[in-house]
DNA sequence: TCTGGGGTCCTAGGACCC
DNA sequence: TCTGGGGTCCTAGGACCC
């Protein structure tokens, strides 16, 4: 009797620049000249044009060191829009799943699709059909890599996207073993989805230099090395499939709201504004994911990148007597934490909250011996529905607690903003205006 | 003068229990 | 001076991802 093992096979949907394509769907003035978008208070480099990947512009290189050379190479310069993205993104996303019906969304600009139940005879064929009808119908480029898990797939899309010829697609499933193999040598180890920096160093010293190097190691000896991140990549080297994806991405264990400040900031009460803000940003992506969390960690900081001054940073965590979503409960907490780590006459860059112990909305779990009012949560629970839905209609921020401020001259730099083309009502494409 | 933001998973080690 | 063994839970920290 034949014993018919259902073979994985996954695809990965990877957008082509993402965030450069986004401003050039809106600006065809963008294309074929060199782009590049920056991250939030224009601080470093995040997207490159392949016109400005071939000027020698780096990822992560910061911006005021090669303003300069950026402007005499004419490049286009855009402050991020995260907006913008984000709503491409979802475009993007919705289009996939016309291709596949298990898409699993990894990242704004990657998506993983579960083939393995899907009938399709020419994978290869099949994928650039995607990728065409993706840019017909969306305007963004993409790349699809095709491979017996989720760790081969990203190679493929890798290899694909440094081969023109492939016109964007690579199946690795449809090629011979050799052939697989000839590939993993042309991947450089750090290039591996899951080996990081500090990995690949460590990796090289003992020898490891490719993907294929890696596919031969022995995997008991690199679990202690890697510990099971780095045996589960070596099994996927070698055919299987056992990195998954974490299905229930929509609902975080944590969430963070972190900020550079546009300015160096060093006074207790702007920092509180700051701090405000970001509680309330971060309480309202737990209410949105109908969660609650029961604690609130704080962190600040002064800029790590400054020699010659005393680096400074320091962090605190309080825990709620239940677990709540309603915004003041975690200012009240945010700002006890700020009196224990702000220290008066240093120079702040940045500060951050993180809310941890998330449990869902309906799990309003008693805690024996500690008072819960379940009256006042009930009255605190509209009155933060109250306030997402006005914020919702007439703008984030609309209302707010007096504590974030009204002057916040902290607020982060964006200097080069590009129009919220696709979510604000004033901000929509002119056509021949 | 100017260097992002938001996540995940894994492990070691301490606290605590019987 | 001697000073068990085994389990669980939690947290901090380190690695990674985009």
């Amino acid at each position: 009797m034949a014993i018919i093992i259902n073979k994985k096979i996954y695809a990965l949907v990877d957008c082509n620049n993402f965030f450069v394509s986004c401003e050039r769907v809106f600006n065809p003035k963008l294309r074929q000249v060199p782009v590049v978008v920056l991250t939030n208070n224009d601080g470093c480099i995040i997207a490159r044009s392949n016109e400005a990947k071939a000027l020698g512009i780096k990822m992560a290189e910061p911006f005021f060191k090669c303003r300069d050379y950026l402007e005499a190479n004419n490049v286009k310069i855009f402050s991020p829009n995260f907006r913008l993205y984000g709503d491409m993104s979802h475009r993007v996303m919705s289009e996939l799943e016309s291709f596949c019906s298990k898409v699993e969304v990894y990242s704004i600009d990657e998506a993983f699709l579960d083939l393995s139940e899907q009938h399709i005879n020419d994978y290869h064929k099949w994928g650039q059909q995607l990728v065409d009808k993706v840019y017909k119908n969306i305007g963004i480029p993409v790349t699809v890599g095709i491979g017996a898990n989720r760790t081969l797939a990203k190679i493929a899309t890798e290899i694909a996207k440094h081969s023109p010829e492939m016109n964007g697609v690579l199946d690795l499933e449809g090629c011979h073993e050799k052939k697989i193999d000839e590939y993993l040598k042309k991947v450089e180890i750090q290039d591996i989805w899951g080996i990081g920096r500090k990995y690949a160093v460590k990796l090289r010293s003992l020898g490891f230099y490719s993907a294929y190097d890696l596919k031969n190691a022995d995997i008991g000896w690199i679990r202690k090395k890697l510990t099971v991140m780095g045996q589960r990549i070596v099994m996927e080297l070698n055919g299987k499939a056992c990195r998954n994806i974490d299905d229930i991405r929509n609902t975080k264990k944590a969430i963070a709201s972190t900020r550079s400040f546009g300015k160096y900031v060093t006074t207790k009460r702007e920092i509180a504004e700051a701090v405000s803000l970001y509680v309330a940003r971060a309480v309202e992506k737990l209410r949105r994911q109908k969660s609650r969390a029961e604690s609130i960690t704080l962190y600040i900081r002064t800029n790590p990148h400054k020699s010659g001054e005393q680096y400074y940073s320091n962090s605190g965590t309080a825990q709620l007597e239940y677990p709540s979503s309603f915004t003041p409960d975690f200012v009240k907490l945010a700002l006890k934490i700020l009196d224990n780590v702000y220290v008066p006459g240093k120079k702040y860059k940045k500060a951050g909250v993180f809310l941890t112990g998330i449990v869902p909305e309906s799990v309003l779990q008693r805690k024996l011996f500690h008072k819960y009012d379940s009256d006042s949560v009930k009255i605190n629970d509209n009155l933060m529905k109250c306030l997402d839905t006005i914020n919702g209609a007439y703008g984030k921020r609309t209302l707010r607690l007096a504590s974030e401020g009204f002057e916040r001259r902290w607020y982060m730099k964006q200097n080069l903003l590009s129009k919220r083309f696709t979510s604000s009502w004033d901000e929509l494409l002119v056509v021949g205006g």
